[in-house]
DNA sequence: TTGACATCGTTGCAATTGCAACGATAGGGT
DNA sequence: ACCCTATCGTTGCAATTGCAACGATGTCAA
């Protein structure tokens, strides 16, 4: 037997919590408004600010750019927003939310808020911690 | 605009940082040795035990079986791993490392070691809190 | 014992994915 | 103005994936 314990493995670990906890809250959308784990990241990302490329979202989230495109897509089939030009860059496309795609959100945030306040609590005094750590790795992309 | 700052929502931080971290890391292993995600999953649980079933990494790593059992097969096919039928449960198949597979696993280890340092290194005196509180939730199923 | 039901690992298949390549656009440097 | 190179979003395509269904095995109560 190794001397190597994959329980106590960071990497590992996180890969397991993170998995868990996206699946189960993908459910809680998936379920109630057929949002995919892609379509909800590019809608999130359009709450929170006016306008937003594809890029923007790839180079923030681990996300191929493909798939962004093609969850981008979908949303504007669907309604929730809408894809025009850049004037600036022609090479750059705006995402933004229309009204329907805004009232979807203000659907979901109370959900989201809620599942979190679920996951955190379990922490008690070491959520702050936690939090504090995950965004201190994440902010440190030469890291990981 | 919406009240919800996506930077602070845990999910999606997890989700992130996670996906980075197994990227990052696996990177390392597959152009060394030529390992995908799932099958080094597999390998680092055989190397916990001396026998694993398909069903024992089904339930600790949020994998389907069908994706265990594939990464088995390539890796039975490479000579890392055994498979063999468990007599007292004809259902269950027994993994096992193979000597390849555990010279494989020592040359694999010291990376992970590694790997894990680095990251944790950044997190500096937060460390052994951070581990802490990702231990407390994973250990809980009932929150995620 | 038998039969109804649960569990295990595998597989077929459709859907999703990642990757590379593409056309369009932009930004220098000369 | 003209290359040369970089970047953007999309798409084709092969590989991977998740899900459901399956055969095989086990369990347990009638």
């Amino acid at each position: 037997m190794l001397d190597f314990d994959l329980s106590q493995f960071l990497p590992y670990q996180l890969a397991v919590l993170s998995e868990r906890v996206s699946k189960d809250f993908a459910t809680l959308y998936r379920e109630r408004f057929g949002i995919s784990r892609a379509e909800w990241r590019v809608l999130a990302h359009l709450s929170q600010a006016d306008s937003v490329s594809v890029r923007d979202i790839h180079v923030q989230v681990e996300l191929d750019k493909s798939k962004i495109s093609r969850a981008a897509s979908r949303l504007e089939a669907a309604g929730y927003i809408t894809k025009k030009l850049n004037e600036s860059d022609r090479r750059l496309i705006s995402l933004a939310l229309t009204e329907k795609g805004t009232a979807l959100m203000e659907e979901m945030t109370p959900l989201a808020r809620e599942y979190e306040a679920r996951v955190l609590s379990r922490l008690g005094d070491d959520a702050a911690a936690f939090l504090a750590a995950v965004q201190k790795l994440s902010q440190d992309r030469s890291v990981v």
